[in-house]
DNA sequence: TCTGGGGTCCTAGGACCC
DNA sequence: TCTGGGGTCCTAGGACCC
């Protein structure tokens, strides 16, 4: 039996969000980005998209496009707490939905439109729905799989409602450009380019199937298995948060250990809070830093037991940094906490020791031997280098 | 005036064990 | 003497999404 799922996507959702704060802008190109001198735009609305602005484009350059163009800082405590009113609303419809970002969602629908004459009225209710009470706009696709129902969504915006049926398949879907499928990024569509696979008919298309299974290895035969609509009908309904991060892109490049240690304990710091008032603990931390040539490492640390205590964190960051750091310039740092868990499901974890919480001296005595473990490894790989180069 | 921030998922390679 | 073959776990890197 087929299921009914509906992909609801909220149109240019942080612009519309400053609209409702600032009515005078809708009126105006208008995009929500971070107005340091390296920063990029999030999201840009309609108007300013007729001038060629849009989102992850580098601030600079969208002025130039559009030298008109209102910059609003982001405001994302404010767009979470709509989107949170947005999710709530589609839930009094079902109680099968899955967010998939801030400004999406799956909806699973098959039961509730049993109760409508024309399967499209419920889509139209939710969409004037989502307007009269939060002034914000949607597009629904309808479809009988995720990927199906999100291909449908996209292919009307703004404010679109657009049915997908298996049936339709070679005629709305196949004709489209092999970018829209969503799951194929910049590195993979020039490969299937060269390869004369131009439209998603031509990613569908049998002869390719091998190519594609060799050239994109699992995603290759997912992406293949969804355009033939067979792919997952199934919502996932609570989905907790693996992991959690905190990154900037500096003003200025950095050059010294000093300077990087400095902002990473700033960073650190600042993680730490915010887990501790989100009341979750991680057990597998990382540090990323961005050169000026944009090549990025990740080194992690793994602290060996659940922890969103700022001076275990920033002791673990504190030798990454010494480990790792080199003397060239950097421009990014990030801190990545992994296997995240919520506080209480820590506590409740039974543990065969004695010390159900373990003491911060004792994990820093472990910290301070990973290093000296990382260290010598360091110099050992050193010394292998050289001996090879003799 | 070169290129954000917060996520998820997959892959490759090495260590280690039997 | 010229080098097993799985399986599993861990780390690093990277593609992709909004």
């Amino acid at each position: 039996m087929a299921r009914v799922i509906f992909h609801v996507d909220l149109n240019a959702f942080y612009a519309s969000c400053e609209e409702l704060k600032d009515p005078s802008l809708k009126t105006k190109p208008v995009a929500v980005g971070s107005l340091s001198k390296r920063g990029v735009l999030s999201t840009a609305n309609y108007i300013a998209r007729e001038y060629g602005v849009h989102s992850a484009m580098p601030v600079y350059e969208a002025l130039k496009k559009c030298p008109d163009l209102v910059i609003v800082q982001g405001d994302y405590a404010y767009y979470r707490s709509v989107s949170s009113q947005f999710f709530d609303l589609l839930r009094k419809y079902t109680p099968l939905v899955e967010p998939c970002s801030i400004d999406e969602g799956f909806m699973d629908v098959t039961e509730t439109i049993k109760r409508y004459k024309r399967p499209l009225d419920l889509a139209f209710q939710i969409q004037d729905d989502l307007y009269d009470q939060l002034r914000l706009n949607v597009s629904i696709g309808v479809a009988p799989t995720k990927f199906l129902a999100k291909m449908a969504s996209d292919m009307r915006k703004p404010k679109g409602i657009t049915v997908l049926r298996k049936s339709e398949i070679p005629t709305k879907l196949y004709p489209l450009p092999v970018e829209a499928i969503v799951g194929l990024g910049k590195k993979t569509i020039p490969l299937l380019k060269e390869k004369g696979i131009l439209t998603i008919g031509d990613f569908a298309d049998d002869q390719n199937k091998e190519f594609i299974f060799k050239a994109l290895g699992k995603n290759g035969y997912a992406l293949w298995m969804k355009v033939h609509g067979k792919s997952s009908d199934q919502l996932e309904v609570s989905s907790s948060r693996k992991s959690i991060s905190l990154s900037r892109t500096f003003e200025r490049d950095f050059y010294t250990m000093d300077e990087v240690l400095n902002q990473a304990r700033l960073l650190t710091k600042e993680l730490s809070q915010k887990m501790i008032r989100d009341g979750q603990m991680g057990q597998l931390i990382s540090l990323s830093l961005r050169d000026t040539e944009f090549h990025n490492i990740v080194r992690s640390a793994n602290l060996g037991t659940y922890t969103n205590s700022f001076p275990v964190m920033d002791q673990a960051i504190q030798n990454l940094v010494e480990t790792y750091f080199e003397p060239i310039g950097y421009r990014h740092i990030g801190i990545h906490m992994g296997s995240i868990k919520n506080q209480e499901q820590v506590h409740q974890q039974p543990t065969i020791f004695e010390e159900v919480v373990p003491d911060t001296e004792r994990i820093l005595d472990t910290l301070n031997r990973q290093l000296q473990e990382k260290a010598f490894f360091k110099a050992s790989d050193l010394l292998k280098k050289e001996n090879r180069n003799e």
